[in-house]
DNA sequence: ATGCGGACCTGTTAGC
DNA sequence: TGCTAACAGGTCCGCA
């Protein structure tokens, strides 16, 4: 479910019902999630004031007095809002109670996803420290891609996926910045031009800013905290489309696999 | 250092 | 209809 737009909708979308509120209990159902969800949260975390929720990446952050929640979302991961009392699903792993009735939930059917607790800066974190630059932020830009790429034969698409170069670009939003710049995702990323990457770095902006605009995109069962889908996938022009024409040159969209994840493209006008 | 494959899980869908 | 295989939005680790 969740690459960067669906994170950011779901972080706008818990905000106003976490913010300011304490956390009266943590109960947490299945602590076997891509780490395991540490004892010591469940001491430290209630009686925390919420003070915001950040992301980083892909990562949100649960400010509070005394330390900081990280949360991962994982490929099937939600979190909503909802009344304390409703009876949990299979699959909702832990629940954090808040002071006026309501909790946050956390479902996962693939438990890929992460709950983790520190107490120092959060961006120092061993998960999150190796992070390169947020793509909607200053530090990211075509020169900035172009440089990387100096000497590296990886495939463009694995390249833009890596987080270590830039965070929050997954395997939908890939495929669709590199069609918007004209580039075959297998192509050596450190064989595109300067004037190309930076064709490439602003797709990468604007895609992600139309998805997030559009409250992200559902596939199968993404949903807002609120329980409403994200309309972003009506914009997808190669994602998901294998065989149906590409949206410019009329060119059958082609699937190919990379790095063992499918990716889409037109052969047509993308080189 | 780089790049590749495998690993972690479960649910849904495509195909026979 | 029923079984099996392939596939799914992420990331980390270990090996060559």
């Amino acid at each position: 479910m969740p690459e960067l737009p669906e994170v950011e909708t779901t972080r706008c979308g818990i905000a106003p019902w976490i913010e300011g509120r304490q956390v009266a209990r943590l109960i947490v159902r299945q602590r076997k999630l891509r780490q395991p969800v540490p004892r010591r949260i469940d001491r430290m975390l209630p009686g925390c004031a919420i003070a915001g929720v950040r992301r980083r990446a892909k990562y949100l952050l649960l400010d509070t007095d005394k330390g900081t929640a990280i949360i991962h979302l994982g490929m099937s991961g939600s979190l909503r809002v909802v009344k304390h009392a409703e009876p949990p699903g299979y699959h909702d792993h832990f629940d954090m109670v808040l002071n006026d009735g309501n909790a946050l939930r956390f479902r996962d059917p693939r438990r890929f996803g992460l709950l983790l607790w520190t107490t120092s800066d959060a961006d120092r974190h061993p998960l999150i420290r190796h992070l390169g630059p947020e793509p909607l932020g200053g530090d990211f830009d075509g020169d900035y891609l172009y440089e990387r790429a100096r000497g590296r034969r990886l495939a463009v698409k694995n390249f833009i996926m890596d987080g270590r170069i830039v965070v929050g670009v997954g395997n939908i939003y890939a495929s669709e910045a590199l069609h918007g710049a004209g580039i075959r995702p297998s192509r050596p990323a450190g064989r595109i031009s300067l004037a190309r990457m930076e064709r490439l770095a602003g797709q990468i902006r604007d895609v992600l800013q139309a998805a997030i605009a559009e409250g992200g995109t559902t596939l199968r069962d993404f949903a807002h905290s609120d329980g409403s889908p994200g309309y972003f996938r009506q914009q997808l022009a190669v994602y998901d489309r294998e065989g149906h024409d590409c949206l410019r040159c009329a060119t059958p969209i082609r699937r190919v696999v990379l790095g063992q994840r499918s990716t889409y493209f037109c052969p047509a006008c993308q080189r």
